[in-house]
DNA sequence: TAAAAGTACGAAAACGATTAAGTAAATGAT
DNA sequence: ATCATTTACTTAATCGTTTTCGTACTTTTA
């Protein structure tokens, strides 16, 4: 491989020279940057990273932790578009993506072990049991990190909106004449206390009347839950006439109970989702949902970190909020 | 950060010393050995990948290609388990993995000057335009590579058993009766090629009388002209009874339009996707489709190139087949 | 008992870049 | 004309490892 000594060599220049004239130093002269620039590239120089690193600390790779218990996190259409806007996003800002994990061949090691091993220059967190006592270590570990869907108290964070999500779907269902309004949420977490507040503020704010029993839980992406969930809400004395679901994958479980008992959707009771997967639109109905900008999350949170890892700041805790929008299928009547 | 010069003044040997100890060298006696490794444990010791990068020429990283004209490599779900596949492997072995990608700031390079800057050990080139001249050249570029599901005459490949899993499919709905079975097949590939070339072979030993209007052509996963070949394949004076597609999203497609037309799935028409993607099995009808072994295939790929990593062959090409299964859904009638 | 072989360690040179500090020549100020 | 500054380079140290080649000491062999 040409290293900067044989430029050097050929261009009868010192390495340090190449070097400076390379990565734009001033004290170079405009002719023998030029000629070197020109040499390098018909050379076919390309830096030894591993040197650059190991003089500067700098990689200009991030690590992505993006795990979860059942390690499904890549196959979930909504994360896998978050890492797909990362990885542009950090592409085109000339950083490389690498996945974090906490074994490295036989050997257990922590998360933030593996960072220091490779000196990520920073690190996002996406798709993670953020309560973690690993994923806490290495949140205060002092490396550059943002968070997806989910707040730390000293990092920046980069949030779906959560409650103009909820907002925006109860006041297209409110608007549509839904007053029965069930509420299947998913399990605790940041995301989720977002979502229930919202819809309880908007309860309130629209003078609903929701019975308890309209408000159940279900893990998200748990269809034989939803499966449960929806039974129970349409045995009820009193059904609702709209359930809204965690997300688009329990909906369609909802909907699959709803068409077995031969009722019809949206004409007999109306289905929301969550999240604007791509089977939600070829889904038959169509699936009223929420949108999530997924893509653009993700390069927001790879274009704050490069950010605060090249101009460190005194403030660090930043929360980004992305607003979704209301993707209209078919699955909610009008009941005007 | 602690380094061997720390450990080595601590234990009062030399770095030498240090490092051969921890690399088990055999001229470090036990005593010391331990001693050393003790020490190092101490002090939370892990070495600086640059250093040993920029030394031995190794990253223990494996670049992983994973691009496609419309970005949708990641959402898709059959790539996505590849991936995951890879990842779980790769790091078992102590390898991580990075995506390649082809710019680098605002420059444009080639994806190998990518990884000949990176260094990566290895290379998995998967979903992907094959015949990109930037892949050519990558793979004539001597880095250790293995291909998914693309067979180039010079790399390890691991396919999946498209020949197989056409093959059950036909004799799976050959089985249950039916002998009017259309094929909406894919884009021209390895693996499009593979599934035709299954397709004819079983018609022939089946002895099938198959028109030509039955065979049809359609880009994976594009819903809308999956939809217009199902379309013209109901229009025919002798419409088939089953109808196979590309994969489980255009079925899903086909699906939709059939529906439509007031027929019933699987009682007016049977229906048949590929890949096992998660929403067949919720769809209603659950759809009778081919499941790739995806997460083996991923698996392979990555032991596959570790192992030549490790140690180079003398022969360099080899295809591993990974074979999928037939999932029965409820899409497919039973005409006896 | 002297030579050979084996054992356990150390010195020092790499790997390929960056960068502080130094220097010589050219230019500017007084 | 003298000193100060600026310009355009070079020297050399350094980052943290690995690894070759010594070397000193101990043990075995003849």
């Amino acid at each position: 491989m040409v290293s900067v000594k044989d430029i050097a060599a050929q261009c009868k220049v010192s390495v340090a020279t190449v070097s400076k004239a390379l990565n734009g130093y001033s004290d170079i002269s405009e002719e023998t940057r030029n000629m070197i620039k020109a040499k390098a590239a018909e050379m076919g120089y390309l830096p030894n990273m591993a040197a650059v690193t190991l003089k500067t600390s700098r990689t200009y790779n991030i690590g992505i932790l993006f795990e979860d218990a059942s390690n499904s996190g890549l196959t979930h259409e909504y994360f896998a578009r978050v890492l797909q806007g990362i990885k542009s996003q950090a592409e085109s800002m000339g950083y490389c993506i690498t996945f974090i994990t906490n074994r490295i061949g036989g050997k257990k090691i922590t998360y933030s072990e593996y960072c220091r091993n490779r000196q990520f220059d920073g690190v996002i967190i996406a798709c993670v049991e953020f309560n973690d006592p690993q994923v806490v270590e290495l949140v205060n570990s002092g490396i550059p990190i943002v968070t997806i869907d989910h707040v730390f108290n000293n990092t920046i964070s980069v949030m779906s909106d959560n409650v103009k999500g909820i907002r925006d779907l109860m006041e297209h269902v409110y608007a549509m004449g839904h007053r029965k309004i069930a509420y299947i949420h998913g399990y605790d977490s940041s995301v989720t206390r977002d979502r229930v507040t919202s819809f309880y503020r908007c309860v309130e704010r629209l003078e609903l009347d929701i019975p308890p029993e309209y408000i159940m839980e279900c893990k998200y992406r748990d269809t034989a839950r939803a499966t449960k969930c929806t039974k129970k809400l349409l045995d009820l004395k009193n059904p609702p006439t709209c359930i809204l679901y965690p997300d688009d994958f329990t909906a369609i479980g909802g909907i699959n109970v709803i068409k077995s008992r031969n009722l019809k959707i949206p004409e007999d009771i109306s289905v929301v989702g969550y999240d604007g997967i791509s089977y939600a639109l070829i889904h038959e109905p169509p699936i009223t949902t929420l949108q999530q900008d997924s893509d653009r999350m993700g390069r927001e949170a790879a274009s704050h970190l490069i950010e605060l890892i090249e101009r460190p700041k005194t403030t660090l805790k930043e929360k980004y909020v992305i607003e979704g929008s209301v993707l209209i299928g078919n699955s909610v009547k009008n009941l005007h």
